[in-house]
DNA sequence: CGCTCGGTTGATGCACATCAAAGGCTGTGG
DNA sequence: CCACAGCCTTTGATGTGCATCAACCGAGCG
């Protein structure tokens, strides 16, 4: 659960990320005062929703989800992340901060876990620091707006469109073919998109069948872009 | 369309607001300037969604609704933005900044508009400022998703949870009879659920009708308090 | 005085949720 | 190593909440 901090290649994985690209080892090291490497198993939770919020951190490797319950009972996806993002560090300068969603492992995956009071103490002061989050946090901000609107077009479209969305994260190019880099289930689709599991399991067997789309091991794969991108914007 | 600056004024007016309560006169100037104050009428465009942000600002008074549109060319609104409110800071440290919303005017309105350029001088080098964005970015995030959770939920409930929310911004206290600070017709409602019209109005109706809300003028006020939190809870 | 805008009401149909039932796969504990 | 439990996927049958369409009214306004 808890990797030992190994100071020399955290800092040398930190520095792969924009965050920390322009920084110095030194100041890296000053930003994770009090800090620890969580390696979380599949479905590992890392906090749960309204918990009292004591760190924040940065996902390094594999993907966490972040979702918050719903009055039935379920859970609404709000958002996928993947190595790099910084998760709750935007709640971190309120007075007594509380987790405003859940986040679980999606495959093992591992997360470098810092203290509230670090972020207080170092990352607080420091504009630039302050400037990467407000965009991380606007970027998401814009994603969740986009799905809203498209929250009253048909399933087929919101489905292709979230697809679109995850495996143009790694973007390689403009190749034929994509694939998303999360390892998804259908009923973590529906989560995110607030639809019944079965739509969404109707709707991704059709596109197998008809080879747009391909999942492998719990992977999913886009052969055919342009097909989908058709129906994601299909206003039909 | 453009009132003149006046200096003296419009500083007493920002002090009123949580984000300059705090600093000196001479601070404040600063941070405006190049500003103007602009004066809306009622479905006065700001802004439209996309075009290039060369502008920020706060809102004086009055109210603007953060809108984009759907594919189906109707209108989604996002957030309905209040004095006091800043809009758009959160996309100024972009490199080619473009409108993620279009704002509107609802009722005649006041804003004073600031230049990118003046927060990329005066705003970006400031931790508290910076915090202070980052708290309503966050607060607005927390809502969306909010009303994301809801998304699958009955109607009713959606539309008493948007009034009690909307209420709750000049929560006075818990008195019995809460308003609506802004004036809202029900397409605005739908446009914010995502929803029809005609819907929107078949509820708002029976409501009126059972003495739960009554809108005179085009403000909506909320008679009963309890009945309207308990539908907007009802998990039925 | 026509015109646009907000509100209202009823009839109709469809896209989806819901319910039900079953098979494959994985990990876990006896 | 086997058995069981839980999760993911699949498919079909059924129901319904809500969008859609259509029509009408009153009020403000140029």
């Amino acid at each position: 659960m808890r990797e030992p901090f190994d100071i020399k290649s955290t800092v040398a994985e930190l520095k792969n990320f924009t965050f920390f690209s322009n920084l110095e080892d030194k100041a890296i090291l000053e930003l994770c005062t009090g800090s620890s490497v969580i390696v979380s198993k599949h479905k590992g939770r890392l906090y749960h929703f309204g918990d009292k919020a004591d760190a924040f951190g940065i996902v390094l490797s594999g993907a966490y989800k972040l979702s918050r319950p719903t009055p039935n009972g379920e859970d609404s996806v709000l958002y996928f992340s993947t190595p790099g993002d910084v998760i709750a560090a935007f709640i971190m300068n309120r007075p007594t901060p509380a987790y405003p969603v859940s986040a679980t492992a999606m495959g093992t995956s591992r997360f470098l876990q810092i203290p509230r009071q670090t972020y207080l103490d170092y990352w607080s002061a420091n504009p630039n620091l302050l400037l990467e989050i407000q965009k991380s946090l606007s970027s998401r901000m814009i994603q969740l707006q986009t799905q809203k609107s498209l929250s009253s077009t048909a399933i087929p479209q919101r489905v292709a469109h979230l697809l679109m969305e995850l495996s143009g994260k790694n973007a390689s190019r403009n190749l034929a073919v994509r694939e998303v880099p999360i390892p998804l289930t259908r009923q973590e689709i529906s989560d995110s998109l607030d639809v019944a599991v079965e739509s969404v399991i109707r709707i991704m067997s059709h596109w197998s069948k008809a080879g747009i789309i391909s999942s492998t091991d719990s992977f999913i794969r886009i052969t055919d872009l342009k097909k989908l991108t058709e129906i994601a914007n299909d206003d039909t």
